[in-house]
DNA sequence: TTGTAAGCGTTATCAT
DNA sequence: ATGATAACGCTTACAA
């Protein structure tokens, strides 16, 4: 039997009207403690759950938010998703997450879900440039907060991390090290993240005095696969790096990967410096060192910072700090 | 400006009433030509997008799905969302995906928000013994659907993988590599699949007439620290095992960084073989022989599942095969 | 403090 | 085929 308990069901067994049980329901202090007392009651026994769409029709606010992320099986994306979704639920809102799957058209499918239900806000990882989608949501001034990258253009609040910082850490780590040829495995342009990333590398070789052949810099598309290539090309080079620096964790580990295939062992002949500090890169052989950020801070921060557009409380943009976590894959002693 | 359009709007617009709209929009075949052609140029020109609240208060259908996975993080249950959210996708159904942090409670608290949203049905890879809250929707005739796990005493639909057959593949491989002494590192019993996979280790050592020795068991939470403690436990015993075979991916990582801190090396010293076939087991040092199920399908196959139970098809569980993938770290020559 | 009633955007019924 | 109009479950003026 779908018998589905509706405010009404509820405010006949307590005796009242309906717009009496709408109050105590809902909390409004225009209630007596008597009325208070029977609808609570009523609403107990009889298993009442308030339809959340009805009361979004009405009032007009969902408390549901939206959060797009570029790839959910990316660990690094789970755990953004992670973060945010407990920050929603502590101010009781309810997540939608949706998976771009590193695909503008999909991005654009979802974002068209997210406004055809109605949510209050959305918070995104943005593929590439700007789209269509994506350029209506501002026009439309939907609550939108960018989170891990940014598209050049749009004014919308940001929560990012310090990838210029991360890059100059572990540039200068390598470089301490003795590393004059630092091989770099960057991100696809298209991404805020890589290009920052692959600025603040060019920068810090410039500035440490390191080789900065462009032989030493590959491209790949965050994709563990593109990672594999790409340390293949750098390591084919006449004179190859000493280094490998992979801006991103499936990237290093495609890398590790074709290292290894060519018989050559990471820490000791080749030191591999990676980002974003995956749960298991501690148990891999050796463990890898990274330029590690709190991605579900970023998540949690991203998620009040929507709340706080939502609410029309001033916001600012964020940047977290990254850190570096050595490890043993580079600090065995390169062969130069 | 927040300019909502409604039917309203595109009905005035196209010169008809709103009946008309909603039915030429809603792909009413009870419209003429003229309409159809003069409601969509409105729509379009206006940039009407449907409120799918109102839609599904007025036809008691949302089109949305729920999906709560026991956590997002764990990669195998990323694969059953993404599948999963494909499959909805496919059919234009909106799926809300949740994440019960492998915690009970939260578990109900999501269960109860899509109760509230008024899903028009729930896949689950269910906690524990059955909470009150799925007992509830049992009993409410809210189609459901398990996937990867099941509740004992709960008559839902399933879709899940032959565990079974995947330890006896496990256990006849390293049987025929000569292993008498096979280590099993176990997950919580509260878990379904942990108790099916159990069972069926010590059905396939008493088939293979090998070790039976209880000290050989070690039990598990399904993440990654109980791994490495449960390693550490079975290799201390008096005789330890000469393979470990462990019952998820995320413990089989914890267990190579035991063996590795001990000075061990998987492969030679030791064979090892994991369930789940994450990404990067393959580019692990050595790559893990795994018995791999597709959790893509998994979690398509639940979606179809779902949907079939909301449209009134008749439905019958599935179980999906598990096969054993090879490599090298059950491969080296084990010392004994 | 409480009841009554309008209305949120949509679909479904019933005439026409 | 189309137009009025009621209804979905709820919140919120407005009166009382």
């Amino acid at each position: 039997m779908d018998t589905t308990v509706t405010i009404k069901d509820v405010a006949a067994r307590a005796g009242v009207s309906v717009g009496t049980a709408s109050r105590v329901l809902s909390g409004n202090p225009s209630t007596s403690a008597a009325s208070r007392e029977r609808v609570h009651a009523a609403a107990r026994e009889l298993g009442y759950r308030p339809d959340a769409r009805a009361r979004a029709l009405r009032s007009s606010r969902s408390r549901a938010v939206g959060l797009l992320v570029s790839d959910v099986r990316n660990p690094f994306f789970a755990d953004i998703a992670h973060g945010a979704e407990q920050a929603a639920l502590a101010s009781s809102y309810v997540t939608l997450l949706a998976n771009a799957n590193e695909d503008t058209a999909q991005q654009d499918t979802y974002l068209e879900a997210f406004v055809t239900q109605r949510v209050d806000g959305i918070i995104i990882a943005p593929q590439g440039e700007g789209s269509g989608s994506l350029r209506a949501l501002v026009r439309a001034r939907t609550p939108l907060v960018f989170v891990d990258r940014t598209v050049d253009g749009f004014d919308v609040p940001s929560v990012t991390a310090d990838n210029a910082q991360g890059v100059a850490l572990a540039v200068a780590h390598l470089a301490a090290r003795g590393h004059t040829r630092i091989g770099y495995i960057g991100g696809p342009p298209s991404v805020s993240t890589a290009r920052t990333r692959h600025d603040a590398y060019l920068d810090a070789v410039a500035r440490h005095g390191l080789d900065d052949d462009p032989g030493l810099v590959a491209v790949g598309d965050y994709r563990s696969a593109s990672g594999a290539a790409a340390a293949a090309a750098l390591l084919a080079a006449r004179r190859p790096p000493t280094a490998l620096l992979a801006a991103d964790s499936l990237m290093a580990v495609g890398a590790l990967g074709e290292v290894r295939r060519q018989g050559r062992r990471i820490g000791t002949d080749l030191a591999l410096v990676a980002f974003d500090d995956i749960e298991w890169f501690r148990e891999l052989d050796p463990p890898l060192t990274v330029v590690a950020h709190d991605a579900r801070a970023l998540g949690e921060r991203a998620m009040r910072l929507l709340l706080d557009v939502i609410d029309g409380r001033p916001v600012a943009s964020e940047v977290l700090p990254m850190r570096l976590v050595v490890r043993e894959s580079s600090t065995g002693r390169p062969d130069h």
